[in-house]
DNA sequence: ACCATCTTGAACCAAGCAGTTCAAGATGGT
DNA sequence: ACCATCTTGAACTGCTTGGTTCAAGATGGT
């Protein structure tokens, strides 16, 4: 159901001049990948998901290994950008830049009309049997999660050695609510996991520098 | 290859009152699922990691989803058995108990007769392709994490609500580190991220109460 | 009215899947 | 020697998978 046109479908086989909506087929087939996973979703699921048929997804999209790999850069630019901007102020004021790199995460899962977890973390959990290219894409989506932290954190003048681990910490502890948002963990709870974080960065953050 | 006796496959059909060990069976079985995950596991696959043919499989273990259920009591009893143990010095040492409990954890994973990452988390990530037994016995093992931690923290004599936002703080970040094992973190950022964790437990721990 | 362009559904393929059944044969107890 | 018991491999069912192909039909431009 991803029609640019205002023509839908009837009875016998319709088509024409109609050049579908490849963003919205794309965003559609990236929030099937995000919920089931690539083992989980077969071509039929996503020609259901985008409304697109079968022939469609092939010629248009590539093959399920390549329309996936589309679908995450998706992903990993979109939510890149968010957490890019989020940062951006860190210079300034480090602690409220890292709390809303971590309101992107807790907004993305309190979103009904988005699945929970994250595709980077549910790709990277499935690496052992997932193409190459597509486990090394995951596994550098996370390497880009640290150096922007990272990056963050020396912005907001945190030694070095300090900067390194917790930039770690906190990659770390914004995959963990993935997991957790799969377990059904409320989204109460899921502040708190941030909040931890964020009470310690504060101190250690309060500690070297004069704010 | 997980028979009792001596007798090994030769060329026709070969059998006999062997009984062969369903324990081993059972811990193959089970390094499979927590490797390759349930929908990447067919049971060929079972077949060939137990060394059991496909019949003895649903004879003796049950057909797939069973025996994952079977595999998922055993992973989760066995270690938390071992988070159980690590954490009962909990009143004397609360510190010492939750880095006995994250070791558990980077023991695991550092490991190299067993797979990255963790069964339950990577059960609780399919949550949504998974039948519904198994995905109340994955969030259940999630929730038993917590109540674990919550209880070692208020042994330690810390107040009400650090103990809860704590125990839940620490079982993501617990949780954490499956997902970033298996991204292929080393042992020293896996260490890293639980040493500032830890590091914010000794300070608010040292804050309260008398030590 | 016509035609090139595009989409669609359906059929097809080989492969893999979960699950079941069973004759053949190996074994231990007697 | 015999027999009950157990395991094994292999075959088989019915279904789903990823991937391809193609005739039928709908559309827009001319």
């Amino acid at each position: 159901m991803v029609c640019t046109t205002k023509a839908e479908q009837g009875g016998g086989g319709m088509a024409g001049k109609k050049r579908f909506d490849v963003s919205a087929a794309l965003d559609a087939a990236m929030i099937q990948f995000w919920r089931a996973g690539y083992a989980d979703t077969s071509v039929d699921d996503l020609s259901r998901a985008t409304g697109l048929n079968r022939s469609s997804i092939y010629s248009s999209l590539g093959d399920k290994d390549a329309l996936f790999l589309r679908c995450l850069e998706r992903y990993t630019t979109r939510y890149g950008d968010k957490y890019d901007a989020a940062l951006s102020c860190a210079a300034d004021r480090p602690l409220a830049a890292v709390r809303a790199f971590f309101d992107i995460t807790l907004e993305r899962i309190a979103d009904p009309g988005l699945p929970d977890g994250c595709l980077v973390a549910q790709t990277v959990m499935a690496t052992p049997v997932l193409s190459a290219g597509v486990a090394a894409r995951a596994r550098e989506a996370i390497g880009f999660q640290h150096t922007r932290l990272r990056a963050a954190l020396r912005a907001g003048r945190l030694p070095e050695e300090a900067a390194e681990s917790f930039a770690t910490h906190l990659a770390a502890v914004n995959q963990s609510l993935a997991v957790m948002s799969r377990a059904g963990t409320s989204a109460e709870r899921l502040r708190a996991v941030v909040d931890v974080a964020l009470d310690a960065l504060a101190r250690t953050l309060g500690a070297s520098p004069a704010l």
